[in-house]
DNA sequence: AGCCCGTTTCGAAAATTATTCGAATCTCAC
DNA sequence: GTGAGATTCGAATAATTTTCGAAACGGGCT
């Protein structure tokens, strides 16, 4: 019955045959022990209730994540956690929408303590940096939102790539009037945006400007752009989106004009998160590999600080394109 | 320039005019010492960089999830976070499938230290509560798999109710002949079916064996489910499914047989996950308010441990019916 | 072998931090 | 006013952490 509350130290150094402070340097990761007496005290002390610190690395991680109302989050999350849990680290998910947000963040962070930050979709401004640094809890961005100094180690993927399988994929479906949804407002939009035009180009098409439409990364942000592109005199038949909510977007505005889905109007997303398979007609998309990169970030936290000189500071994944039911060649061909 | 290391507690308490004794309690969050006092000191140590321990509550929660493959996760994550940031708490996410996995959850939590523990849609077995308990961890159950005991404390929704809700929307659209899809395996789950014989015979309506069938909370067994249901020699102009990825799996069977929804067959999903109104067409269903769920165990988890024998020990909130493009009268009326 | 020098491991002593406990003070009902 | 009980505080004591020197070890060199 281990009921009887935890005896002393010295107790346990008396048990172990050792000094007080060499299980004092066992309970909390000192150096100076040897590896085989260090696991004889740490047995005992565990036996006894203590909590014994891992003398290597770190208890927990912190994520932060914009906004969770995407179904985006969900598969970083799974990444994060998982590839953490094989380290025996627990994640903390936190949302951050705000620079307040992000100071209230920091200030619990480095009471209770973290062995760094993975930051999704959001780039710390440099009062921010300053402030982690001095905290000193290492970061790492997922997908940033700009272009990232040399400072900041971030991962993300290969969007321009993405942007142009997409683009490809539908041209040699014998697609000429393609129409584009994406932003602006991110660097992996304007790559994804870069990478249409691209694939325009290698294939000798013109891209007509009034075929790309900016807008959020939403469901509403595409039904709206799918409208006026369908609107359009000589509508395209087929439309790369942002992401797949917006391509769920661009599958509404079909529906309302009485359009189906690759009969009519074939239509790509971005992303593949686990609806994209579940839609009807089942989602065309752009893999990229969230659980993955979120593995990839979490790895370069726990890298050795010591070797993070010879890491790349920034990684990306590559994208794939995964054809499933929602695009096809043009009607009469 | 806070670089210079922490001075000694001994400096602060001449800094603050006090005794060692008195700020070591600060430190860690000790009685015995004055309201003002504690903050002049809180104040003193946190200047110099130490850690002062929260007098009240606890730093971090625990949720622990057993599969975050569904949109349902990312909304209770959600809920739960965000109560947590309101009383400063974080929360740390975990995906545990297995008993081992649990152990190993665990081993972590009580290493760190964990407020409490938020179990979703998993029921700890009898040597896993003992566990806990010994630890001191605090439990709460959402959405608990089976009817928990009276030492349980957890969160639902009106399962039965918005089974019914489902089933009494359909029939009041004129449907006579409605199938059900569902799962016996969980307790929501028995009892979301349950709630479907309970409307179809406050209609006068018998409910055929063949039209009530059961498979995995999935897009693919509802698509399973639903051909069966189909292929009927009276096939159903109406589909009740357990929840919104069987009823994305009803819609995918539909569009194989060249149906359309509402059309030609209506279809009730349940959950209301963000990704429903995406659909196309978007998806009638019942709402459980997840994040509302999550909050409420999180609040139900750092509610004074004293008055948790007042406390209610199961909490049911409210399902509601969520009109959209998926239901609508049967053909011919 | 014998010696030197750097490294590792350990515990005694010193420094620091936590806890106990009695005194001083305060509160409030009568 | 008075006394019972609660609160606050710090001196003394207990426990833990850190420092630092000594012992033991492992080669490289003569």
């Amino acid at each position: 019955m281990a009921g009887s509350r935890a005896p002393t130290l010295s107790a346990i150094a008396g048990e172990a045959g050792v000094s007080v402070s060499a299980v004092s340097k066992v309970r909390n990761g000192g150096t100076d022990v040897a590896a085989d007496t260090r696991a004889r005290i740490a047995r005992l002390l565990r036996q006894h209730g203590y909590q014994v610190a891992s003398q290597t690395g770190f208890a927990v991680a912190d994520l932060l994540i914009g906004c969770l109302d995407s179904p985006w989050s969900e598969e970083l999350i799974r990444g994060a956690v998982e590839a953490a849990a094989e380290a025996e680290v627990s994640v903390i998910v936190t949302t951050v929408s705000s620079p307040a947000g992000f100071a209230r963040w920091l200030d619990r962070a480095s009471r209770r303590g973290t062995g760094g930050a993975l930051c999704v979709l959001q780039l710390p401004g440099s009062q921010e940096l300053q402030r982690l640094a001095a905290a000193r809890i290492p970061l790492v961005v997922i997908d940033p939102p700009e272009e990232p100094g040399a400072a900041i180690r971030s991962v993300g993927t290969t969007n321009w790539q993405g942007g142009m399988q997409a683009t490809r994929h539908l041209i040699e479906l014998g697609h000429r009037r393609i129409g584009v949804i994406g932003t602006e407002a991110v660097w992996s939009g304007r790559a994804r945006l870069a990478g249409y035009r691209a694939a325009m180009l290698e294939a000798g098409l013109d891209v007509d400007e009034r075929m790309v439409r900016h807008d959020g990364l939403t469901a509403a942000g595409g039904r709206a752009q799918a409208r006026r592109l369908l609107a359009l005199p000589d509508a395209p038949t087929a439309i790369v989106a942002g992401n797949d909510s917006q391509a769920f977007g661009v599958l509404q505005a079909l529906a309302e004009r009485g359009l189906r889905a690759p009969l009519d109007v074939s239509v790509v997303g971005f992303d593949d998160v686990p609806v994209a398979s579940w839609a009807t007609p089942a989602l065309t998309t752009i893999r990229q590999p969230l659980a993955a990169m979120a593995a990839a970030a979490f790895r370069m936290l726990s890298g050795d600080l010591a070797a993070v000189a010879d890491e790349p500071h920034h990684l990306e994944l590559a994208t794939s394109l995964v054809i499933r039911d929602s695009t096809a060649p043009p009607r009469g061909r």
